[in-house]
DNA sequence: TGACGATATTCGTTTTAACCATTATCCTGG
DNA sequence: CCAGGATAATGGTTAAAACGAATATCGTCA
């Protein structure tokens, strides 16, 4: 005896589920676990060397965890450390060439599991579906 | 300079991250990490008792893994194991009471956390989304 | 029956996540 | 200047995920 919310939220969950786990897939061979392509994306959105703080608080993580995450990321040559000439307190995090080359590479077949996973869906509600996942973060 | 794909591609993840994150604040007061909570409801939706190694292809999971996950929730008295009957080398797990009792507990904030995501989004755009979701994981 | 495949467990290892307390460094406002 | 807040890093712990190898048990089919 299940509501019809009930359901929506399995599927909304297995769907997460699925995604997540072709996403896996997808990184897997590039030797990147799905939180270090989080961090890769949020290092590379912050265009001009971003804050460690700031990158625990897009990834709800602490600072301390933080600093180990990059600490991995540099052990790969992905990412560097630097101080803010402004604020010395503040530690910037960016890019490496081999990690822009890295997230770039991961770019093609992430994109193409996407393309692969919405093919034969519209793409009017492919784009409705975004708005909606936009939302979704304000909410 | 990014495609308008490359952005869509990030607003699922950036959604999808989110929401994982919110899903893990509801579940963290009860102690069960979003995995358990993933298994739990696998079992749940197994009704006659799910073998073991159904667990592991929806999670992908190897087998070796899902025994001791199991074990953790077994660990809880969240979840029973027993010998199938008719195939003595399947091994079938069931929620317990306590588990049944956890996992119900858990649909309301589960729910509730849904219901907020999706506060201002039109019930008939919500169902759309589902579709689209429920296409995803066949592709 | 007996070899092989299927199902699961056990053991061991490595890596990461998550948490907490403490320390170091730096900035800012009074 | 300096006390207190901000920002990170360090060190330590626990639990979990992810991988692989080996073993045990059971069913089936030739």
């Amino acid at each position: 005896m299940r509501s019809a919310e009930e359901w929506a939220v399995g599927e909304i969950l297995r769907a997460g589920e699925h995604l997540n786990g072709r996403l896996n897939e997808v990184l897997k061979p590039f030797g990147v676990s799905f939180t270090q392509y989080t961090a890769l994306r949020i290092v590379r959105d912050g265009e001009e060397g971003i804050a460690s703080s700031s990158i625990g608080e897009r990834m709800h993580t602490r600072d301390s965890d933080v600093t180990r995450l990059v600490d991995r990321l540099i052990g790969r040559g992905l990412v560097e450390r630097s101080r803010d000439a402004a604020d010395r307190r503040i530690v910037r995090v960016r890019l490496t060439e081999q990690g822009t080359e890295l997230i770039e590479r991961l770019d093609a077949p992430v994109l193409a599991l996407m393309a692969k996973s919405f093919a034969g869906v519209k793409a009017k509600r492919v784009r409705r579906l975004i708005e909606v996942l936009g939302h979704l973060r304000g909410a």
